[in-house]
DNA sequence: AGCACGCCGACT
DNA sequence: GTCGGCGTGCTC
């Protein structure tokens, strides 16, 4: 073939801004082309961007005069490979996201930014000095905190991470060094960001210390092992405590003796400490954690060490769905339920939903596993295109425990305590049993109202109350951060009497204080366990049973097991009935359903209850009557009868500005753009639940398809033409593809 | 989103 | 007379 004419060669990039579509450049590459997937700094109007290159291209629809040629390649070796571009390219479309900012998304922090800089951060360990001192144990015999830090280490063969220890047992600093100048323990320099698991023992893959399987977990293990190397989507459904983690570990075992990848996905709340400790002690393997705590360098070191094959087992939250793993053989999406997996701002993607997609694309098996599976996953199965595994019994033997519910309409609280509630805390109190009292408000109450004229101070730049915090004494916006002094009398009428409405963990937790002054109590919620480490050594003072009453919020709902928990209080479960929120009912249902779990074991029966104002609600009668299958059989009904999803499809336009009246303007703009028919159709503009917050009016249109193939058509128009209209440039909007809530 | 350009009000 | 308000246009 001849060559007719000269090929300029233009690179595509994609640069982090909310304009879809990629822009062209010429390349600076002498020899060839700068590969697809590499960062490259760009001039982009007057700004320096870090951008990446999406497509080659021969020539573009820009004048040639106006081109420009990158600026610099940013790395020896492309940062995304080509399935992992495939599959932000297919979550930008899928999402209705500018595919640039979507990709700034899946990138580590470190990696935004214009640095070539490459090396490895360091990471600092520590390892134990041999042989020890003879005068060990009287050095320690005054300091508890040493003495636990040294057998951490000392528990495996290998140096422990420094993170790993901060991770785990909160500011270590001090003793650590205190270790260190006694001759104990010394630092030593780690060559990367993975951790090595596997005790130093033998180096079979997932065979240490593992336990005997009961015959569910036996028939799941025999289900997976038996798939062949394609894309397989299995619902893994089990009762808390039926050893779902235990099926999880072995298939990963047959897939990382196989030389693949693994990747583990947790919700923020379930990425324990213990669940860590667990693949470290299981697995004689490289994992990379990425974990909230993880400094940027150690996020991109982890990415780096995904994406050359070093790694084995990557295990993290949401945004770990996009680490690049060469190998990858197998994804978990654990609690795929939970909605910390849908991230609610910028590029709105579903990490479990992208999962699949992965899982797909990669034709790899994928396990969603969850005690209380996702309606959609549910439909999902029970349209055969899921494998549906269950584990309907707890591994111990243990039977679930009775869910029953106190009427509190005309009862009087004592702290948001009825009077029934607090006589069954007081009889598993008095058995030496522990107590769990789950109420999903945190602070001291939800609002501080005038008695006199019925004043209730309200936030300044949002549509709700302000929470009360520090006993009564402060007053702070839950939804924007502001934060002031309770006033003494009311700004309003002059009254002196001012009064909490409701309870939160504080108020709650003070009550329980005062009745029950000779019981230790602990209060898990996002203020008590703020300072690092806290939680965790709270959670030391329960599982040791020096903490007999647990008051929290659903961070207690999740992961940990008491050997003594034999009761727990749902306090407010209606809020979960009457929401203008139509999953709401689903997560109190889940909620209700996880905490259940935490109570009674094999030997000591356990009980549930919860304070209603409705006892007789139909959602919460099948729910009690039958379990979540029950009730979620029942709310598939009504989803189906609304079409709502899964049998209906949503997309949700926010806008909000300034001023009241731009984001109406706008979506009413927008709706009219819409040809309405029998599949297709705008619900609204309406004012969101919450019309101000931090300042902003907000409001919403919902678009609905009774099928999927009809709403993304719709989507791409608007993605097309909603900058073009004329009250877009007074509002800030978002596309929000299978919105999580409708607030 | 940024960042510039451009045309109308209250200040040294 | 200038500093600065935010409307409008553009970014390969």
């Amino acid at each position: 073939m001849i060559k007719g004419h000269e090929t300029a060669p233009i690179l595509r990039v994609a640069v982090p801004v909310p304009l879809y579509g990629g822009f062209d450049y010429l390349d600076i590459d002498e020899t060839g082309r700068t590969p697809v997937g590499s960062r490259v700094l760009v001039r982009f109007g007057r700004r320096r961007l870090v951008g990446i290159v999406i497509e080659h291209a021969d020539d573009s629809d820009v004048p040639a005069a106006r081109l420009r040629a990158i600026e610099k390649v940013l790395d020896d070796t492309p940062v995304l490979d080509d399935e992992l571009l495939g599959l932000l390219r297919w979550a930008a479309r899928y999402y209705h996201h500018p595919l640039g900012e979507a990709l700034a998304t899946a990138l580590p922090v470190a990696l935004r930014r214009a640095k070539a800089d490459q090396t490895p951060h360091r990471h600092r360990g520590w390892q134990q000095v041999d042989p020890a001192p003879a005068d060990e144990d009287d050095l320690l015999a005054r300091a508890p905190r040493q003495r636990e830090l040294l057998a951490a280490i000392r528990a495996v063969s290998h140096p422990t991470a420094h993170s790993h220890l901060l991770a785990r047992f909160g500011n270590a600093q001090a003793p650590l060094k205190a270790l260190q100048e006694r001759g104990l323990i010394e630092p030593v320099e780690l060559p990367g960001a993975l951790e090595r698991g596997g005790a130093g023992s033998a180096p079979t893959l997932g065979a240490g210390s593992a336990p005997t399987l009961g015959a569910d977990q036996q028939q799941a293990v025999d289900h997976l092992c038996g798939l062949d190397a394609a894309f397989h989507p299995v619902l893994l459904e089990g009762v808390t405590g039926s050893g779902k983690t235990e099926v999880y570990f072995r298939h990963m075992a047959r897939m990382l003796a196989a030389g693949r990848q693994v990747l583990f996905l947790a919700p923020e709340i379930g990425l324990t400490p213990q669940l860590i400790e667990r693949l470290r002690a299981r697995f004689d393997a490289a994992i990379g954690v990425l974990h909230s705590q993880r400094s940027e360098g150690e996020r991109a070191d982890v990415w780096r060490a995904a994406r050359a094959g070093d790694a084995d087992i990557v295990i993290g939250t949401r945004s770990a769905v996009f680490t690049p793993l060469p190998r990858l053989g197998l994804i978990i999406v654990d609690e795929e339920h939970d909605g910390s997996y849908k991230q609610q701002d910028g590029f709105r993607y579903h990490a479990r939903d992208v999962a699949l997609r992965r899982a797909q694309q990669c034709g790899v098996p994928i396990v969603l596993g969850s005690a209380t599976p996702a309606l959609e996953s549910l439909h999902n199965a029970n349209q055969k295109r899921f494998a549906h595994l269950k584990l309907p019994k707890r591994a111990t033997g243990a039977a679930l425990p009775p869910i029953r519910v106190i009427d509190i309409r005309s009862r009087p609280l004592l702290g948001g305590l009825s009077d029934p509630m607090l006589g069954h805390i007081e009889r598993h109190l008095t058995a030496g049993n522990q107590v769990m009292i789950f109420i999903n408000r945190r602070g001291y109450a939800p609002a501080l109202s005038c008695h006199d004229c019925g004043w209730i101070a309200p936030c300044t730049r949002c549509d709700a109350p302000l929470t009360l915090h520090g006993g009564g004494a402060r007053l702070q916006c839950h939804h924007c951060g502001a934060a002031e002094a309770a006033p003494p009398r009311c700004p309003s009428c002059g009254a002196k009497e001012l009064i909490a409405l409701g309870a939160g963990t504080e108020r709650v937790a003070g009550a329980l204080r005062s009745r029950f002054p000779d019981v230790r109590i602990a209060r898990f919620d996002r203020d008590s366990v703020a300072r690092k480490g806290r939680l965790e050594s709270q959670l030391a003072d329960v599982a040791s049973g020096a903490t007999q009453l647990l008051v929290g919020t659903q961070m207690l709902a999740k992961g940990h097991d008491f050997a003594r928990l034999t009761c727990v209080g749902v306090l407010d479960v209606d809020g979960g009935l009457f929401s203008a929120d139509f999953r709401a009912a689903e997560h109190m249902a889940q909620l209700v359903t996880q905490v259940a779990g935490r109570a009674g074991r094999a030997d000591l029966a356990g009980e549930v209850w919860l304070q209603t104002r409705h006892p007789e609600h139909p959602l919460l009668h099948r729910l009690l009557a039958g379990g979540y299958n029950a009730f979620a059989s029942a709310a598939l009904s009504e989803r189906r009868d609304a079409a709502l999803p899964p049998f209906g499809h949503l997309a949700l336009l926010r806008a909000e500005a300034h001023d009241l009246q731009s984001p109406q303007e706008f979506l009413t703009q927008a709706a009219a753009t819409i040809n309405v028919d029998a599949d297709i159709a705008c619900w609204g503009p309406v004012p969101a639940p919450m019309q101000r917050r931090a300042g902003r009016y907000r409001a919403h249109l919902l678009l609905h398809a009774t099928r999927r193939a009809r709403l993304h058509p719709a989507l791409d128009h608007w993605q097309r033409v909603l900058g073009e209209l004329p009250g877009a440039r007074r509002v800030r909007w978002s596309i929000d593809v299978d919105p999580q809530d409708l607030l």
